[in-house]
RNA sequence: CGGGGAGUAGCUCAGUUUGGUAGAGCGCUUGGUUCGGGACCAAGAGGUCGUGGGUUCAAAUCCCGUCUCCCCGACCA
């Protein structure tokens, strides 16, 4: 393939929009260009890497015993209704009508519709397991795209979904998966850990999320050091527990404490460390319930594990006039949730429910009570890791899978149902499982570049081998790259040769830039019956001569990782 | 949704304070000299200064509206 035949445009100069060094790289190598916020359009080679994602998603699936199909990206609104979702998606969903004002989304996912395909097709369990996945477009109005296309409103997703006729089936095949991801993630040489992780909107019973190293990651998750336990803040579990020694149980005390309103000022203020006070925020639900949410004040609230256990939307108050000194004394038990590591601050310190005023030596059961003690604390570093008790970590990483056990979460409402063995009605159980495509060529650049650009492993590099006549006017260097390129090429390794009339310099940037595994100049040292070769990775350089060239360059590229 | 910043040539930006004929570098075109790490010389092309209105003899510049983009935050009492 030549140069001049392809659609290669480069940047020298970064564009200013762009954070992320992946990003920065993909508009620099010219894989992608930004068509509006959070859209983009990939060009060849961004194509072609996305391409060879998605064929090893495919090989690596298929042999699991998936099967493909393609489900439409418009969707109807009647399933989401049925499940409720129509709703509970929120802003998130692109929703639009057609001419005769029907309702239709453009899919952000797509567990109802292919329920429904499934309910029409399946009826007995000798049809079950059953493992569909798709490869197809998913619009999400994101509050804030950013960074390129790590997270942006339309974005190609690898989506599975498995139905089974028992729970155990259901468990098996989901190990099945999880397998089968981390193959697919060491193909593409990504360094990925699975991390237990929240259900989130999609509902279902447990999960985990795959997470890339990543200094741009969004997702914050607690790591043991010790036994390898890992899981994202939202569903960590803290398993703190207040080894304070029991102390006398003083006698309540109002003080006076003027314009002091955050835990750093009440600390500072009283002398006492923030581990000692019960911070009370004020939740509401849509219809205007209030909830007091009580933690200590070095914790923070969970809001993810919070709603779990409140079982709907809550907000936190921000209006209240009492804000810095609401606390629990004389707060109905009703209206109160307490952190389980709350309740054990013995003379604690705590807001008056007064304004400027706190109250000393507050204490659970004599002056408060909370009719609901829930884990709602957010997992801090070096807090016990829950199984094995080691002081964790907390990291940030990149999510690019996520896989859920959703039971009949769907398949109930959708009325997807079979007869199974003993002739009986029962809706299927259901997994489902994505990956994110697009995502995946911003991770693997994150993993893979130096300052120079970015370095392909070998299985999604949009090329094997880059040609570079130095001066393209030499007819011995341009005929002994062609003779190169075409002997590479029929022995099956995809060629670039850089036939640009521009000088050396460019050509070895935008190589370095492009980030193809092996380079061949064809330069001076043909001279000598020679041709140049770079490890793109290493930067390594040496020669070879040109007759022993092709069976040293085939062995050299299948050992490169 | 809240806060901050920015829209001037394909890209990066200057010019705006103090109103007076639209600028630089890179890129692009043509010719020549170069030819192993983003070469040099010469000649060119390219912008209704995001957009609508207002003030003024005169607006990229001042005022008001509007759109787009970027960043930070999305509330820890």
């Amino acid at each position: 393939m030549l140069y001049s035949s392809q659609y290669i445009h480069t940047m020298k100069e970064t564009p200013m929009d762009a954070e992320a060094i992946s990003h920065q790289l993909m508009l620099r190598a010219g894989l992608i260009r930004k068509i509006s916020t959070g859209i983009y359009a990939y060009l060849p080679i961004g194509c072609t890497v996305l391409h060879k994602i998605m064929e090893i998603v495919r090989r690596e699936l298929n042999q699991a015993g998936c099967v493909e199909l393609l489900l439409p990206a418009l969707l109807p609104a009647e399933p989401w209704k049925k499940t409720g979702r129509w709703d509970l998606y929120g802003k998130e969903m692109f929703k639009l009508t057609d001419r005769s004002e029907r309702e239709f989304c453009l899919g952000p996912t797509h567990e109802e519709i292919i329920t429904e395909v499934v309910h029409r097709d399946v009826q007995s369990y000798r049809d079950l397991p059953l493992f569909l996945y798709q490869i197809q477009t998913k619009y999400r109005d994101e509050p804030r795209p950013r960074f390129g296309i790590i997270r942006s409103k339309e974005f190609i997703m690898k989506d599975l979904y498995s139905f089974h006729a028992t729970l155990p089936s259901l468990e098996e095949g989901y190990h099945h998966i999880y397998q089968t991801y981390h193959r697919i993630f060491e193909a593409c040489a990504l360094q990925v850990k699975a991390v237990e992780a929240d259900n989130g909107a999609i509902g279902g019973s447990f999960s985990h999320e795959f997470v890339a190293d990543s200094s741009v990651g969004e997702t914050a998750y607690a790591l043991c050091p010790h036994c390898g336990w890992a899981s994202t803040l939202e569903a960590a579990k803290t398993s703190l527990q207040s080894n304070d020694p029991t102390e006398d149980l003083l006698t309540k005390e109002l003080v006076a404490t003027p314009q002091q309103k955050t835990i750093a000022e009440i600390s500072a203020f009283l002398s006492q460390s923030p581990d000692k006070i019960l911070k009370t925020l004020l939740y509401q639900n849509t219809a205007g319930k209030r909830f007091y949410v009580v933690v200590r004040g070095s914790d923070s609230v969970n809001e993810t594990k919070l709603k779990k256990v409140i079982g709907e939307e809550v907000f936190l108050t921000e209006s209240d006039p009492l804000i810095g000194f609401l606390g629990p004394v004389d707060v109905p038990a009703s209206q109160i949730i307490a952190d389980t590591t709350a309740i054990k601050v013995q003379n604690a310190v705590t807001g008056a429910s007064k304004a400027d005023h706190h109250y000393l030596h507050v204490n659970y059961q004599r002056d408060w009570r909370a009719d609901r003690i829930e884990d709602i604390r957010e997992l801090q570093p070096g807090d016990p890791c829950p199984t094995c008790g080691a002081g964790v970590f907390i990291q940030n990483g990149l999510e690019l899978g996520h896989t859920f056990l959703l039971n009949d979460r769907y398949t109930k409402p959708l009325d997807a149902s079979f007869v199974n063995e003993s002739g009986a009605m029962q809706p299927m159980y259901m997994g489902c499982y994505g990956i994110g495509i697009t995502r995946m060529v911003a991770a693997v650049i994150e993993q893979h570049h130096d300052e120079k650009g970015i370095i392909w492993p070998k299985a999604l590099a949009p090329f094997a081998f880059e040609i570079i006549p130095v001066n393209i006017t030499d007819a011995l260097q341009m005929k002994t790259a062609k003779a190169l390129a075409d002997a590479l090429t029929s022995a099956g390794y995809e060629c670039l040769l850089d036939d640009r009339p521009v000088s050396a310099g460019v050509k070895f940037n935008d190589a370095d830039l492009i980030g193809i595994p092996i380079r061949l100049v064809c330069g001076k040292a043909l001279q000598k019956g020679e041709v140049e070769v770079k490890i793109r990775k290493t930067c390594e350089i040496f020669t070879v001569s040109v007759e022993s060239a092709i069976p040293t360059l085939t062995a050299l590229y299948d050992k490169q990782p």
